[in-house]
DNA sequence: GTGAAAGCGCTAACAC
DNA sequence: GTGTTAGCGCTTTCAC
């Protein structure tokens, strides 16, 4: 067992009160002698509160809830690192929550958050049915704490969110493609109802449609954001279309894609151009290295941590909508079209 | 606020014990009816019982502390995941503690997990000085829950380790080095009173031997299991040997050589050779795929977490250390030596 | 079958 | 300056 501040009291003669007064350095009146004391004992007996309790009676906890869909994929990780810097410079702690993709974890992730009374709840990519929607939403608004959601966005959440700027995203590196003469594009999305997705299918279909292009249903394939879907969803393209470019919502399946495609021997970016998206770490360094739209995976999550260290510290604070600007990293992976064959 | 106990209480009009034991399915005499009234106004009001409140009194918290140096490696990620999956399926949590490889943020991280009632620790990488080693060692010490350390084993910690056998990943990459017929191998290591950098370099060590090759000094370079850090380490290999090999502790510092490599215009394998640690998922798809000793990060976390279990659920049960064989995988960034210059 | 009461470790209002 | 007391939300012993 832990050492208390009753054991503290004890050894010292004093009470609880003064105990607590003086390690929580309250502006008070307690006498040079007993507050050394206390906090030599303290040193000694290596005391640390119980944060159980502590957490208890301030309704505060210092712990923040981080909701995730896949730790392993690299644009999270590094959104998780940039919010536990900032939350661990305020001294906080992130309880992480994985949730697969799966709407089931998440909701029963936000109710396990708020049983464990964090200080607020950082959620992102959430990718919900419209009949799911509702219930999330009702579930988010029953949330006492700030909820901070990132990489997703419905407006009836009203909530601060962190998110970049996908739509734009979408349509400079489809802009790009088109730009290198390529008219038929082909994409791989995420699940159908992520607003990640569908603000990024607006940019791609904008784009298209400024040039005059045209935008067949089948040159969308709809993916998972992992890279085993990029991989499935590039099998069918070479089946079904006659592509020469393909947009990949994600780094992750662009990878994928691009496993596939070498299977094939099918050369990029001689035969296939191919833009991801995100700029992972090793997004560069691939065989072909990727041309791709960055997005500041950190430096979301820094800016997500400190809303929500501001929404902690001033409950009534506005809440805010930020977005970052998507640009276009233009590496081996595009190419302009050779030439128009038919 | 949330709905407490205490509020279903009031509105079933009973006392606070009968709604616990029913909500707890505790074994016990309680009518049908007022069960069934329980069960449903809980529901009713969505009742979450407050785990702080649970926590405090029961001195289990469901909670686990993991601490790593570096969540946005994709080790590191990987046994997160790992450890994630297994845990949440026994209906326990994570704190997540990045430490940035730094010994004093492990040194907080360890009391702000024991002072947040952490049901076990699972604790990776440690690099400790011997200076701060034996502090680590009464900290840990004074620790009351199980502790479980990940990639890293000092036998004095006694405690459950999990790891991989580095002396053998080791020593089987160099030994497919010195197969190929290279002789000047060098190696960039981890920080260096990491135990695993101290294994690794042993199995180095022992590979270099058995061949009958030297073994100078400066072909060892301090790295620190980060990009930059292999960027670094290759750039003074260059300058300073004559290596036609290089063994990297990590996959990570690998590609950071990789890049320095390609700067500098030298080809990978044809004038150098490099193989990596640990097989991340991206070591594959490089401009040159990586020959790498296979750690499988996932299956590691997941071990670790059942020994968690294990000695959270019986408390006396024996202290075990559990080892994962590595294999090498070979790619393209190995080649036999050419010939011999001289 | 059900309830009262104590206590987990702490903070904070109030008394002295 | 210091101590008493109540209470945060829950579990658990014991009494009825």
């Amino acid at each position: 067992m832990s050492v208390t501040l009753k054991d503290i009291a004890r050894k010292t003669n004093l009470s609880v009160t003064t105990v607590s007064l003086v390690l929580n350095k309250k502006p008070c009146r307690v006498s040079e002698n007993t507050r050394d004391l206390i906090l030599k004992t303290a040193e000694e007996m290596n005391y640390y509160p119980n944060q159980l309790a502590v957490g208890l009676v301030k309704q505060q906890t210092n712990t923040v809830g981080l909701i995730i869909p896949d730790i392993s994929n690299h644009f999270y990780s590094n959104l998780a690192l940039g919010i536990d810097a900032e939350m661990n410079s305020h001294n906080k702690n992130i309880i992480l929550l994985n949730t697969d993709f799966d709407a089931g974890k998440l909701v029963r992730g936000i109710n396990v958050l708020k049983s464990r009374g964090v200080d607020a709840i950082i959620l992102t990519a959430a990718s919900l049915s419209p009949k799911n929607l509702s219930l999330y939403s009702d579930l988010i608004r029953s949330v006492s704490v700030p909820v901070i959601t990132v990489d997703h966005y419905y407006p009836e959440l009203n909530c601060s969110a962190v998110q970049l700027n996908n739509r734009k995203g979408a349509y400079i590196a489809v802009k790009h493609l088109i730009n290198y003469g390529h008219t038929d594009i082909a994409c791989i999305t995420g699940p159908k109802h992520s607003t990640v997705t569908l603000e990024r299918l607006e940019g791609y279909r904008l784009a298209m449609k400024e040039a005059g292009l045209p935008l067949p249903e089948k040159y969308m394939f709809c993916g998972n954001y992992r890279q085993e879907g990029g991989a499935k969803a590039a099998e069918e393209i070479l089946q079904s279309t006659k592509a020469t470019a393909i947009f990949s919502f994600n780094d992750v399946m662009a990878m994928g894609a691009c496993q596939t495609l070498k299977k094939h021997s099918i050369s990029i970016p001689d035969d296939i151009s191919i833009v991801g998206f995100d700029n992972i770490d090793f997004s560069g360094m691939l065989a072909v290295p990727l041309t791709t739209v960055n997005q500041p995976a950190y430096e979301i999550g820094q800016e997500a941590a400190r809303q929500a260290l501001q929404e902690i510290a001033h409950p009534g604070v506005e809440k805010r909508t930020i977005t970052f600007e998507p640009h276009l990293i233009i590496r081996d992976s595009t190419k302009a079209r050779a030439a128009v064959k038919d």
